[in-house]
DNA sequence: TCTTGACCTTCCAGCAGCGGGAACCTTCAT
DNA sequence: ATGAAGGTTCCCGCTGCTGGAAGGTCAAGA
């Protein structure tokens, strides 16, 4: 199957595909006119890349769970370290952006938007009141 | 005051503080031997940029801010809309972690995490089960 | 005076994870 | 025969820096 129909199937665009074959994700045959011809096992790759990355997995660490997924005598506990170990992550980053909310919505607050000149935000920017997380 | 000395005062990297001035938001003067030579305005715009970037503004929106910073006929509310915006920026990337968080999580947990192949983790990966997110 | 070392300068390359577009080839339907 | 809709490679661009090479400058010590 042609490269199209492999992204229709997987839902990833076309030159996402060619750049998993550039970095040895998925190396698909060639056909004799130098096309990419895809087989079910391809497809399958791909859709699991697909997941894995919508799941906020980066390409190494996808690359890793696919050879995970091949290999036979996997251990599952090694699928769940890098599993938590990426949860962990997201979680890190839910902290900081939460952190960055409130920091921003305090200041946001005290600003009158309104037409004149004065702004506590740009205040803050500025001089780096107290209140600016980070200790 | 040279580079290193303003990158002290205001916290960030040498690199960084040449690459402002490469994307024209910090242009300091030059003295006869070519070194820069920062000016206490200078320092300031910097330590703005460098509170900005922490509350998470693109640099582009904190080339915004300095301009308004500068502009005393500015009104706060624009300022606010512009950090108002980045509020729903980020709240919306919290809600996507938060659900990709849980999805993971919840995969995660009936993974057996032992020495055996089986793992649910993969096969959510591989087939796609109702439960994974984003409808 | 010479040298050492810490600065400073420019330029070039690279990271993630693709996307856009040029320039070209192949296939298929009309 | 022709044109559209695929396919191919290659290279540049994005964000926001960071590292390194190759060199110029400056202050202090021997």
């Amino acid at each position: 199957m042609n490269i199209g129909d492999a992204s229709a199937l997987c839902g990833l665009p076309v030159k996402t595909i060619r750049y998993y074959e550039d970095i040895g994700l998925v190396e698909p045959a060639r056909r004799d006119n130098g096309y990419r011809d895809y087989v079910d096992s391809d497809v399958g790759h791909l859709r699991f890349l697909q997941r894995a990355r919508s799941l906020g997995f980066s390409i190494e660490t996808c690359r890793s769970l696919l050879k995970l997924q091949e290999d036979k005598n996997r251990e599952s506990a090694e699928v769940k370290r890098i599993a938590l170990e990426h949860l962990e992550e997201i979680d890190h980053k839910i902290q900081e952006l939460n952190a960055l909310r409130d920091t921003l919505h305090d200041v946001i607050d005290v600003c009158p938007g309104d037409a004149g000149a004065e702004c506590p935000i740009l205040d803050e920017l500025a001089e780096g009141g107290r209140r600016c997380g980070k200790t």
